[in-house]
DNA sequence: ACCTGAACACCGTTCAAGT
DNA sequence: ACCTGAACACCGTTCAAGT
């Protein structure tokens, strides 16, 4: 009955049903009924759900160049990149679920902007592919992470956009001061400390010449 | 007809399972079948498919202590804690699979044991706290991307037990002297810098008094 | 060209029934 | 106490049939 249904109408619905339910949720016929459509019309524009699934996460990475900067500082730049990255990954959480079996193409296309970014720490060639792959590693990783307790764990209660309250483990640590610490998490202040790290260990690998 | 089902049994042959073929492969009744008994038979011993994930995990990363190092310095105690934690969830491939949806309690106990690790380096309780919880992060993250690729994507092809050929992106940048380098990956290198480059960052967080 | 209902082989899970 | 077959409400996907 419904007309003008296009492959790119059913992406964009299963995107963001995925990114409210996540992806275990949405079924072909669940995304059908949210189109007012009948479940096997899907395959007339899809081939099966593994093929929309792809489609989903390059539409979420590919949107759009990922915000830089020109601050002349390149560790400036490689921390506007990995925010920004971050910043897509965290827009779409369904993208660091799905991120299980398929290594996405987009991901993939990701480096060729990452090595732009880290040529400018001025590490050998060799340095340089490291050290891009190694931002993306690190910031897809984390928010991987972020996004399973952003999803809603037992012992991780949400306090803010970024900030938990944290169950006490277990086994109860004798570090009573770190303890205090480890009872609340901020993700935003977690990454900004990697992403500092990171630059000021390839700060001194730099300085030591490699 | 068969005897002697436990629910011990039943999570292991689930965690074995799961490591060989993937979690989504196994189904309650391919798990039956494996263990000769009829599917309903496990609903005597587990309560649900989502309990048994949830015990396969914590029987993967609770199994033994992890190993350790009682090197003076704690620069290397720190390197072995994050090896023997990555050694751990690569060779449970299918808790990285898991862990994208739940973040069991023992991922969450891991914690004491960096804490120990982590004061060694000599920060503020505060930044002992964080430091230790952004090595769980970062191997962790890691171990998840790596483990993606293990388990076969379409750009990574294995030449080594932490060696791929990597397709080449679909936009060829401009950097011939790097794009060489990107065309192969070893995981295990990767890692060792990851590492480095983090007890790097420390140092000079600590030299700059943090 | 696009959409549908009916159907197939699967799921997880329940439950009355067997020993 | 432990195990089973039959059944229920779901899946993804196919296919003949409609417009």
């Amino acid at each position: 009955v419904a007309v003008g249904l296009t492959k790119e109408s059913i992406v964009e619905a299963a995107l963001d049903l995925m990114d409210e339910h996540g992806q275990e949720w949405l079924t072909m016929r669940r995304l059908a009924d949210h189109l007012d459509v009948a479940a096997p019309t899907l395959y007339w524009h899809v081939a099966n759900r593994a093929e929309l699934m792809d489609a989903a996460v390059d539409l979420a990475l590919g949107g759009g160049a990922l915000a830089t900067s020109d601050d002349p500082d390149w560790r400036v730049r490689m921390a506007t990149f990995m925010r920004s990255l971050r910043a897509r990954l965290r827009a779409h959480p369904c993208v660091t679920e799905l991120t299980r079996s398929r290594y996405p193409a987009s991901v993939h296309d990701m480096t060729a902007l990452a090595v732009e970014v880290a040529a400018a720490a001025g590490l050998s060639p060799a340095g340089t592919a490291d050290l891009a792959r190694l931002m993306i590693w690190q910031v897809t990783g984390f928010t991987t992470m972020e996004n399973t307790i952003r999803l809603g764990t037992a012992m991780h209660e949400p306090t803010g956009p970024s900030s938990y309250r944290v169950a006490p483990p277990d086994h109860p640590g004798a570090r009573e001061s770190v303890d205090e610490h480890l009872a609340t998490l901020d993700t935003d202040a977690l990454f900004e400390l990697q992403t500092t790290l990171l630059i000021s260990g390839v700060e001194q690998q730099r300085a030591q010449g490699r």
